[in-house]
DNA sequence: GCAGTCTAATTGTGATCACAGTTGCCAACA
DNA sequence: TGTTGGCAACTGTGATCACAATTAGACTGC
């Protein structure tokens, strides 16, 4: 698994850590949809590996909820509802947006070129007549955590994180069943923000971050696939 | 360990759940002092178990940031400079001022009772002469996370715990060394927030909580005992 | 053909063992 | 006396084993 999200910064030196960046990986990417069941065993084998370093990484993905335990003691992947997803939306809204306006007052110069190296990535790939979907979905990730990043806050880093790993089965769902929405929806949002990013205009920056973000969950819940 | 943090609601069926909730407590009530370094035998040896459920306790604990591990791979509690105690402190006022408001806008009457109560509680242990600093701790962690609780948004709570399990050292700390000024301090600000929750008043509640939080802060900055 | 039960495989949890890296102490030498 | 050397204890990581609980499946009895 070499498409481990670069977003973690780790320590990749034990198998533990390592076991963990394929994991969250795989959850943020949407590869494992909500519901399924992981067993550690089949983990270990698959990954070729004992079960320590499955159990490490697990507990650190349940400990910030991208996997939860049953009353069976098993481990799945949590099943988003309709309610679950509108309450993350609204707290993604007060903290992302709070990132983005801190980010639009403290951003340096090279803060802003990498910022406008992922925004260049994701545009150019939404124009491609057949996008690479995973592809988009990793260029949206990586432009707004340089965004964030530009706060200078990073305590707040693994607070986002932990809350683009508890939609990120769902919103790569989205993706993947509707490749046109992120051209227009995601495209106009991501145009705004960055315009008004570059005039350090905070307000408008969270209020574009708003509408990117509440538009994605308004169109999944549009599409009434969750219970 | 019965003085367990009860803000954390978990299964506490297998051993390691209840290491984790001692350790936890441990941390939050401020009994372990920021570079106090860990050894996982020692913990298992003087909690009468095995070494696995510690590493699964520390290994949440560090996810969430209330332990790191250091180059050596040994594990302490993060030493807390200014600069991160007015990071962490910028970040809790625009989650925890959130919280707040929404709960504001949200409290049923059972949760403002409970409110009221942890709010009695706290007054009450203010109020005495000599005053039990451990009680007032608790009573005042008790009393901010009913009011968060009251904001019905569930997903929000683990990422408040999150930021007081990494501010807590210090904060109890600061408590201990002075507790002349939670009863000045922390009790006119806690006045203005019940009567701005009452009112359901959002944004005089959030103030109010700015106040309490960034009051607190400073006055920790200003001993001038954070390296 | 269907329901109930009993067995066997698989699950997570906890303990124990093995190993490599680090730390710290104490003696021996300059 | 100050520094350096090496040895011993201790550290976390990973693997393996043991056990109880749950689950799935097949077989028996109706």
């Amino acid at each position: 698994m070499s498409l481990v999200a670069p977003v973690i910064e780790e320590e990749p030196s034990t198998l533990g850590s390592q076991v963990y960046a394929d994991l969250s990986g795989l959850i943020m990417r949407g590869e494992l949809s909500p519901g399924d069941k992981l067993s550690l065993r089949s983990i270990a084998l698959r990954l070729g590996v004992s079960m320590q370093p499955v159990r490490h990484a697990v507990d650190r993905l349940v400990a910030d909820q991208a996997l939860e335990v049953l009353p069976n003691r098993a481990v799945r992947v949590p099943i988003m509802t309709t309610a679950r997803l509108e309450e993350i939306t609204r707290i993604r809204i007060a903290i992302e947006g709070f990132a983005v306006e801190e980010a639009a007052g403290a951003w340096t110069p090279a803060d802003m070129a990498e910022i406008e190296r992922h925004d260049g990535i994701f545009r150019r790939e939404c124009r491609k007549r057949t996008p690479d979907l995973a592809r988009a979905v990793m260029a949206n990730r990586d432009l707004h955590f340089s965004i964030y990043r530009a706060a200078a806050l990073p305590s707040l880093m693994p607070i986002i994180e932990g809350l683009w790993l508890r939609v990120g089965p769902v919103l790569n769902l989205d993706m993947r069943a509707s490749p046109e929405r992120i051209k227009q929806g995601a495209g106009r949002c991501h145009a705004d923000m960055m315009a008004a990013l570059e005039r350090r205009d905070g307000k408008r920056a969270r209020l574009a971050l708003t509408a990117d973000i509440s538009g994605a969950a308004e169109f999944i819940v549009s599409r009434g696939i969750l219970p």
